[in-house]
DNA sequence: CAAGTTCAGTGAACGGTGTTTACGAAGTTG
DNA sequence: CAACTTCGTAAACACCGTTCACTGAACTTG
């Protein structure tokens, strides 16, 4: 139903599905609004549960080959769900809620979750990727990037792996976050047709890109 | 008007703005699909007319303050107006249409040629940027970014300048494709508010990126 | 058991939307 | 003048989000 868009999906429409009639779905949601940030909640389970399932056959640890499945995965999830994608990671309406109250969760929640824990554990793993190839990031940045270390520690220790502070350096971390901005630019590129030009078949480019990301930070398919 | 968001942008109140009814908008344009296909043109064509005015006390020649310029014109007409990125660059409806029919331009078309214009005029002039560092590409790309090549350079030759095909190295043409992913996947995140923590002032990040991007090309600010 | 209260759901209604249709009032052209 | 095109209107249709008064069943309480 939304995969006709984020327009089609009406209260009456989802009402006739449900069995019920408009106005009673005002005893579960405050507004349409309301309702559409629940479903990208739910979009993002699915999202995460897709993940998982793809990561499930590789083993538990964090090896190489988990980042880009998870890469992978997301690119796959994002072509066979376009407006999904685009609900959750492309829509101005600051949609993805959970509670805006507890502060720090962005980036799709679940999806966030699943990528900046397979990756920072891998981080972790390789200390010090082929030496200490990662330049520091400029000092501005370093504020926003020792936060951003806080929430991988934050996420990795919450699955049980104990970190201490200096085995995340920042180099690394700008990294990380570059790769989150070209995994999301091709994706978003590519599902929303804006590529410069017609490709004919963009998932060797996909590939290629990951290999640019991830052979630089050690991280070798 | 489209500062409310594309849903805000009805029919009716498009004609209490130029002081008719609704109906009437139908001599003009074939649906509310179709006024918004117009609209995107027109967003285009103001996208375009900014950058070119943030071009202009540059001088004419294509020098590589004139990446960084059009790069940074780019994002702050983003920020200053997302609903209107949002509508051009992150919509899966193909509202960007000008005409179907002739095929190739997409991504914006007007901002398109203004960053392919200067981007490729930029990658003749240094020609084969410190030394021959660009790599080359999976071959399984390269008959796709051959096309992408002859794109180019029917982009700059109609602005007069002649081109021969082999000063435009395909590495060196993936390497664009690749900056316009980053370019695109920053300004994207920054705009919908996707990066995975809160990043108190972006710029500088943007900027870290910016270099490390077109660093490596050889073109330097 | 009877009375009261909560809860899920309904139908009608309001103002707004995109779109179609029939119609009219100008201006143009023979 | 008559025919015709152009531009616009009013009315209507179906659908939308939302509100409100209301019903009926379930549950709680005396």
């Amino acid at each position: 139903m939304v995969n006709h868009g984020r327009e089609a999906v009406t209260l009456r429409a989802i009402a006739r599905e449900v069995g019920i009639t408009a106005p009673a779905l005002y005893r579960y949601y405050d507004s349409r609004e309301d309702l559409l940030r629940h479903l990208c909640d739910d979009i993002c389970q699915d999202l995460e549960a897709e993940l998982n399932s793809a990561l499930e056959p590789l083993g538990g640890d964090a090896g190489t080959e988990q980042v880009y499945a998870v890469c992978r995965g997301f690119r796959r999830w994002a072509l066979a769900h376009p407006q999904e994608f685009s609900l959750v990671f492309a829509s101005t309406e600051n949609v993805i809620g959970r509670r805006d109250t507890d502060g720090e969760p962005r980036v799709g929640d679940q999806f966030g979750k699943v990528f900046l824990d397979v990756a920072s554990r891998l981080i972790l793993k390789h200390e010090h990727p082929h030496g200490l190839a990662a330049p520091e990031p400029p000092e501005v940045l370093h504020a926003d990037l020792r936060a951003f270390q806080q929430v991988l520690i934050k996420t990795v220790t919450a699955r049980g792996v104990p970190v201490d502070e200096e085995s995340l350096h920042l180099g690394e971390i700008f990294h990380l976050l570059q790769a989150w901005v070209r995994l999301y630019g091709h994706v978003a590129l590519e599902v929303f047709g804006r590529f410069p030009f017609a490709v004919s078949d963009p998932e060797p480019m996909f590939d290629a890109m990951l290999g640019s990301i991830f052979i630089p930070m050690g991280i070798e398919e």
